[in-house]
Order: structure tokens, then C-alpha cells, then sequence
DNA sequence: CCGCTTCTCTACCAATTGGTAGAGAGTGCT
DNA sequence: AGCACTCTCTACCAATTGGTAGAGAAGCGG
């Protein structure tokens, strides 16, 4: 009756999870197929290393970030309500699937080799991204300013307050469900805020 | 001639900079002694485990951000030019001690024991800050939200373009002095669209 | 010179690591 | 039936891990 999970899957969606979430040198092989109720050499069955399967789950956790962006982008909204859109499906994304944002936190360490694969398949979403600010600030429709720092900020503030769990906690900030809708809706102010275009004179 | 730094101080720099750039998981005592020209027994003579080492890297991490935040604050600035003062200082500690921040990041990690450790060392820091906020908002200097969450942005940005390097470069922005300068001023920019209180109407 | 403390060393050790070799069970094709 | 292919297993292994035990050098107060 229950529709059986292929191996290979269940093993990627596993070691995802762990390396978003407890680093990529602290996940052995051994924990995962615990986890998992298979032998480490299942694993590597399907995987020919653990650095092979790290790869695999980089590539995977870039498809579904870049499919996230890529859909949301493709409804054609315009200035700051685009931005929100974004915004809005990150933070979903950091609710339902916290350990990929955690994974990419893991990859984007300095002098890290994964990290120019997750860049090589996001780098296009990128780009895509910074064309549009640069339209939307041609077009007077949010506030002038360099296009890849903002994107850069952007980043960083939405992934961080996405999933700095940690401190928030330390902030006192609850981390539960409905606390996180808040949080979502005082960035979208603070965003608004910063990237609204200022007013004709 | 040359002032000898004591065992123990070397040890728990080099630590600080391998767990902030590396990870803890992925620093072995071994390899932590050899760049430190010193056996590994060296190291659990100082520090009784590599977890009492990783925790006193923690404090003394703690300590030195705190001391950074704590000086500035202590100027008595207003508005957004403290504001401004505080990234200036955060940027300066990301280009001189990038592990530092690194650090940070390592120890936020979802449900790290190490986080409620730092989080009590900087609590009293990010109370003032948020009391700083919350006054500078009430006298007008600022603009309104609210205080944590806005602290809450603040640190994730600041935090993230000073140490997001990797992303940096897959953004196509060259991670040089000069151009982390750069960075630092258009995120001022960014921030005082943000904070700026609306003008009266 | 002696004994005490401070510090770094050599010599080990048990557990865990990523990885290899190959047996064997199940399935489907002929 | 027989064969090939797919998949997971048991059995190992060498290297590395964090950690223990204790020797020995160096300095110091008596």
C-alpha cells in the first residue's frame, strides 16, 4: 500500500537533512544509514564516496532552490512586490525544509570546493535576479543602488533571519510557526523601507 | 627578542581560527598541533578535551566581540550614525579577524550547546542595543518597528555580506579590500533607507 | 643538592572513520 | 531451468580520531 521511497532518494533526502544540519564533517556514513535502517555500504553502493554523495546533494538541494526562484520569477510582478514574493516563498522554504537553507550555509563556507558548484547552477537564477533590480531601478521602481551588493544583502538578511535559530532564541524571539510569519512580515517592512523609491520631488 | 606568546594563548588562536574557517567537527587535535609546531598532548594538557577547548575559543570569541560592540556603544552616538559606527566596526573585525565572525556562524548552528553559552555571554550586549533601538525609535532618530526583530535583520545582514564570501564571488564581487569597502558603504546606504524616519508630514 | 611544580614529550589505546571485496538474495528475461 | 542484473548484506581493513599514562626536562625555593 505505501508507496516505497527508491533507496537512492531516501538516502539523498537523509544526508541532506543531516548536512544541512549538523555539517557535512560531522555526518559519517555510519549515522546516516542508522538513520536510515541500511548498512553504510548501501550508501556506498549508490554513492561511491561520501565527498560523491555531499556532490549529489549539493546538486540536488540547487534544483529545487533554483525551481523555487525560477517559478516565483516567472509570474512577471513588478518592483517591490516581486521582492516580496520572493521573500515570502524563502521563508516557506526555511519553514518546510529548514535544512536546505542550512545547506547552503555548509557549502558557502570560505575556500569551500562545493561552493562553486552550488554558484555554477545558481549562478543564472543570479543574474536573472540583478537584470531585474537593474530594470526595476531604471523603471523608477525601487530605490537606485548596485544591483549585485543589493542582491547581496537581500541574501543575507532573508536567509538569516530564516534560520539563525539560534539567534533568535538568544533574542528572545520564539522560533515557533507563528512567530516565524511575524518575523516574515517586519522584514517585508524593513525591505519596503529600504527599497522603495524615494519620492519624486 | 622576540616576545614569546605563551602555549596556551597560541593554542587557543589557532583554534579560533581553525573551528571559525573550518568547523569544529572538521579540526582534529592532530592537525591543530602540527600548524601549531606542538604535540597533541600539548593541547589536552591546556584543555582537559577538545570540547573544553572549543568552549574556551567560545568565551574568548564572546569576549572580544562584546568589547568591540561595548566601546562603540559607549561613544553615545545617535540615531543611525551609531547604527553606522557599529557595521564600520563589524566589517573592520570581518577584514582583520574573518574566523572571528566564522565562529559565530559555526556556533549558531540549530540546537548547538555551544550557542546558549555565547548567547549568555552576549545577551547583556544585544539587551542594550535593543533598549538603544527602542529609545533612538521612541525620540524619533529611528524609524519605528520592532526593536528585536529589526536587531535581528541588522546582525544577519551585517553578518552575512561581511563573512558571505563564497557567495560573494559566485555573485561576481571580487572579495579585495578595497572592494569589501565598497560593500561596507552601499550597505550603509541600504541601512539608512531602512531606518531613516519617514519625514514628518 | 633536593624536592616540587610546570610544561612538553613518547608511547599507547579503543573507537570510529571512509572504503574494499565479495557473498547472496531477489527479479526478470530467455 | 538458467543466466544476468540489481541491490543489500557480512566481513574486513588501514588510517585517523580523542584521550590516557607516565617519563623527562627545566626552573625555583629551601
Amino acid at each position: 500500500m505505501a508507496v516505497e521511497v527508491p533507496t537512492r532518494e531516501r538516502i539523498l533526502e537523509a544526508a541532506l537533512r543531516a548536512y544541512g544540519t549538523d555539517g557535512f564533517a560531522a555526518t559519517s556514513l555510519d549515522a546516516l544509514a542508522e538513520q536510515l535502517g541500511v548498512r553504510k555500504q548501501t550508501i556506498l553502493y549508490w554513492f561511491p564516496s561520501k565527498q560523491a554523495l555531499f556532490d549529489a546533494v549539493v546538486d540536488e538541494a540547487a534544483a529545487d532552490l533554483v525551481e523555487v526562484f525560477e517559478t516565483e520569477a516567472s509570474k512577471g510582478l513588478r518592483g517591490i512586490n516581486q521582492v516580496e514574493a520572493i521573500v515570502r516563498h524563502v521563508f516557506r522554504l526555511a519553514v518546510r525544509r529548514p535544512e536546505l537553507l542550512g545547506l547552503v550555509r555548509e557549502v558557502t563556507r570560505p575556500g569551500s570546493a562545493a561552493a562553486a558548484r552550488l554558484g555554477d547552477h545558481v549562478a543564472p537564477t543570479f543574474d536573472r535576479a540583478r537584470d531585474f533590480l537593474q530594470r526595476e531601478m531604471d523603471a523608477g521602481r525601487l530605490r537606485r543602488s548596485d544591483p549585485s551588493m543589493l542582491l547581496l544583502s537581500l541574501y543575507s538578511t532573508v536567509v538569516g533571519v530564516a534560520t539563525e535559530l539560534e539567534v533568535q532564541r538568544a533574542l528572545g524571539l520564539s522560533p515557533s510557526l507563528r512567530a516565524t510569519v511575524g518575523r516574515r512580515q517586519e522584514l517585508i517592512r524593513f525591505l519596503r523601507a529600504a527599497l522603495a523609491p524615494e519620492p519624486t520631488v
